[in-house]
DNA sequence: CAAATACATGATAATATGTTCATATGATGA
DNA sequence: TCATCATATGAACATATTATCATGTATTTG
């Protein structure tokens, strides 16, 4: 019986060749938004579902003006959306890569 | 014809589920060794094999102070491997996951 | 064993980052 | 329109981070 991989190695090789090093220097930066606390919990609260920012200070137990400041970076790097609904903005994931992101690493930290 | 995904969604899921807060800040932790230029660079370079310090800073035209800095972070964190061959050092890849966290990585930006 | 090579490390300084506080903006309802 | 709720944002401060410089340690070789 075959154990499903995660990923697809062929493809992860793929990936990798020929990156250049500007390429490197904008992933740094899109790692290093994945290397906060705040920011990280904000991403994983949002994985059940779009959440305006009362929602997520409560959750996080954090003051409104740090989630937003952390919220803006997250959103300028796409990494989350942003609607209006009336009084309230309400955030969500920007796509699935987030997930997979963060599923990696957490595969790592595990062993 | 099926076109072939990365990773396995349905797994993806799964090891997302019920993350800890401690694991978050973990996984923060982790990806904050990507976050920097020098550290990336450092790992890529490593991609087609081990290398010792004297090779990691011609590649990445850097001093060596700032490289040995950067590898002491890496090898903390056992994203990197070392072992003494002679007067060198030889540093290498600790897992593959290293790989996959920056294919992930790179997948994302590319959109 | 002395000198040279390869690397590590402590101190310092410059810069970046994150939280807090105060305040501004935007939307809604009385 | 005014008060209120929800969020954004600028300034300031504290802390963290990184590269550089100087120097220390380990290994080999003459």
């Amino acid at each position: 019986m075959e154990i499903p991989k995660v990923y697809d190695e062929e493809k992860i090789e793929h990936i990798i060749k020929n990156v250049t090093e500007t390429e490197l220097c904008d992933l740094a930066e899109l790692f290093k938004i994945f290397g906060d606390s705040t920011r990280i919990k904000i991403l994983y609260d949002l994985f059940d579902g779009e959440k305006n920012v009362t929602e997520i200070c409560e959750d996080l137990e954090m003051n409104q003006s740090a989630v937003s400041h952390q919220l803006k970076i997250l959103r300028t790097s796409r990494l989350v959306s942003a609607r209006r609904a009336g009084k309230a903005m309400v955030y969500a994931l920007a796509d699935d890569h987030v997930k997979t992101i963060i599923a990696m690493g957490k595969e790592h930290i595990e062993e």
